[in-house]
DNA sequence: CAATCCAATCTGGTCTGACCAGTTTGGCTC
DNA sequence: GAGCCAAACTGGTCAGACCAGATTGGATTG
């Protein structure tokens, strides 16, 4: 199970990170199970702690485990996300609320269009199922999760991996600013009719449409909060 | 200038990890510039040399610096860019060439156009500056930086910092691709054309031409490699 | 005097072994 | 059987040592 690998260029702690992360990606080790402990590790490569330490650092701080004192490092379930490397990384530099809404809308509006033009119908289906699950939700946060559900959801459909990771930033750098929108009065019902258009869109496999859909979903929902966003859409001229 | 900041839930590692992420956002320390040694950022901070070396892992993973053996870690010029990440990241996840094709054009659609919204005298002047640069590159090297430089200026002049540390991701984790298309007879004639469309509809301030500038650039650029791109423009149907 | 070379001394890389502080677990008590 | 407590885990931290690569400055040499 466990080899270690050494290449002459490398560090040994850089050479146990790839093992793990070998593990990782190969499926050994599955979402939320508990790496083994620092000790059997370092016995098992034949290396020290303190190497075995640094390479589970940077397992961390890349967001592909979380390390809990005294129990263990354990993998994360969502291995895909960036957002730990962005909020560990705001102590150097912090983004503005109207460039990650910008960049939102941008990368949503995109991402519709493509899973409109490559829905199947496995898709439709579970748009709806999930469109449905969300009108029964009562609380704002269960609501919450369900709108990220979608547009996850349609962000898969795209099927582009490297822009469902951005979305997935973006959004979950917004966390804040979406909690505050979806309590405001009436909110979710205008929330629910624009998720609807959406998904006729992509059920109609039409990019145009739902990338309009997307657009007008999301600049009504940020609204009151927009600073800026001259251009939208293709067709305006400054 | 040194002092050890102490928090009941943070680690060691992770506390001095925060007193250097000041040292670096202050602008004490300077790009490129050497941090102080191992040993004496141990010895001013109070901690041990492991817990200074698990700190500055944590900033080597996150591209913060680089270390270099036996003589020191450096702050990385370009703090900003994500790339080392996503470098770090791909033994556990690889994107597809397609997949990150089709997220550059659309960042870049959407970045030149948010550019041509905001340009300002200034903005054109550089560009205009730029362009000329690139006529004047005889090797393929030195045109491939230009053409990087040029393709940066716009996001830098879109005014989102979001969207222009992924679109400078794309790119890096593109490289190759681009150094072997680059390399193309009269790749370079055809690039610096469009470049000249590109800037031409930033200048005159016009969105929806600079979108769809860049889109043909783009496409053509890459047309040869594209395995999909079913809904690139806002208007098209499925 | 200048260029060269080499050794002392920096630097990071790694290991050992120890101790502290939380968590988990299993057996003991009630 | 439920609750509790201690032993045996786990990660967190430290000290000190040694190796290997990089740097530097003085001694050597042209």
């Amino acid at each position: 199970m466990f080899c270690r690998i050494e290449r002459d260029d490398m560090t040994v702690p850089d050479s146990v990170f790839e093992n793990l992360c070998e593990l990782i990606s190969s499926g050994t080790l599955e979402a939320g199970q508990r790496l083994p402990s620092e000790r059997q590790l370092a016995s098992l490569l034949g290396v020290s702690r303190p190497s075995i330490r640094e390479a589970l650092r940077t397992l961390d701080t890349l967001g592909l485990t979380q390390t809990r004192l005294g129990s263990g490092s354990y993998l994360r379930e969502n291995v895909a996300s960036l957002s730990h490397y962005f909020v560990r990384r705001q102590t150097a530099k912090a983004y503005e609320l109207g460039e990650l809404l910008e960049a939102r809308i941008s990368l949503e509006c995109e991402v519709v269009a493509f899973a409109a033009a490559r829905v199947d119908a496995e898709g439709k289906e579970a748009l709806k199922t999930l469109l449905e699950h969300q009108e029964e939700m009562e609380d704002a946060s269960g609501f919450l999760k369900a709108d990220f559900a979608f547009h996850e959801l349609i962000a898969r459909i795209s099927s582009n991996f490297f822009l469902l990771e951005m979305l997935k930033t973006v959004r979950e750098l917004m966390l804040e600013v979406n909690m505050d929108v979806i309590k405001r009065p009436g909110q979710r019902l205008v929330a629910l009719r624009h998720h609807h258009r959406i998904y006729e869109a992509i059920c109609e496999q039409d990019p145009g449409k739902a990338r309009r859909a997307m657009l007008k979903h999301l600049e009504s929902i940020f609204g009151g909060k927009k600073p800026r966003r001259p251009a939208a859409s293709s067709k305006k001229t400054g």
